[in-house]
DNA sequence: TAACTGTACTATCATTCGTAATACACTTAA
DNA sequence: TTAAGTGTATTACGAATGATAGTACAGTTA
């Protein structure tokens, strides 16, 4: 279900946060959809239930999914929590990340052409998830 | 010169070379321009001089800057290395950043907007960096 | 009742970050 | 030549974090 890197620095807990994300997103997920349970999933990925679970309390905590205990957690159907800050914030890692694409000579019209891609819906589906 | 977060998860010295390449790519450090030494930039932030130099050597194998023995470092001419996988990366990261933006509301019209502003060389003097 | 869910807590180990203290090689100016 | 400045390397230590392991409790459902 996932391709996780034990040796990546970055833990493993956010690699599955980050996932668990994208598959909301692009709508693999669907609203209300029960996904795996903290020890189901931890058998498949051959790791802990407590990571599991800290990955699902922070997807939680930022309004992509909804826990009930003794029932499993699902997909909110409302979206993750948005405010001001959150967009802001966005905003900011947008400008930053552009600025180095276009430092490093992708060009603005390669990344219109992406932006058109993602809002007609059919970025997500081809992300090349190989990195 | 810099602000750094001493509370935040991320790093020091990541944190270093991030706002060194934001500098770097917005020319506010130009081509040669020679860097505060380890120490010097150490005594500045009241941090350890082996911080400093990670995050030096750490930018000087992105390609960013390069160091000589006895005289300094220096903001490398021809900027930053390029190969494939870089930019595959690049574009990949951009890809995911974009959807979860159009996710969170913010309109194509804006992020293309951005993307003009970043190009035109005005978005650099604008990051609003109190994140 | 039994088996499944989420949740919480403690303990332990490995890794990483940051610091500290040296030491060495090189460059430059006095 | 000497002194003071550069980058670089090494070892050691403490603190924080990530991941694991084990156990326990609370709620749901067949």
């Amino acid at each position: 279900m996932f391709e996780l890197d034990i040796r990546s620095r970055k833990p493993i807990y956010e690699q599955l946060v980050d996932k668990m994300k994208e598959l909301i997103i692009n709508e693999v997920f669907i609203a209300d959809e029960q996904l795996p349970s903290v020890r189901i999933m931890a058998k498949d990925l051959t790791i802990n239930p407590n990571t599991i679970q800290k990955a699902y309390r922070e997807l939680e905590s930022q309004g992509y999914i909804y826990s009930i205990k003794g029932k499993g957690s699902f997909v909110s159907p409302t979206g993750p929590k948005q405010n001001d800050e959150k967009i802001m914030k966005m905003k900011n890692d947008l400008l930053k990340l552009l600025s180095e694409a276009i430092y490093l000579g992708i060009t603005a019209e390669e990344i219109v052409f992406m932006v058109r891609e993602v809002e007609a819906g059919i970025g997500g589906e081809q992300i090349d998830d190989q990195i």
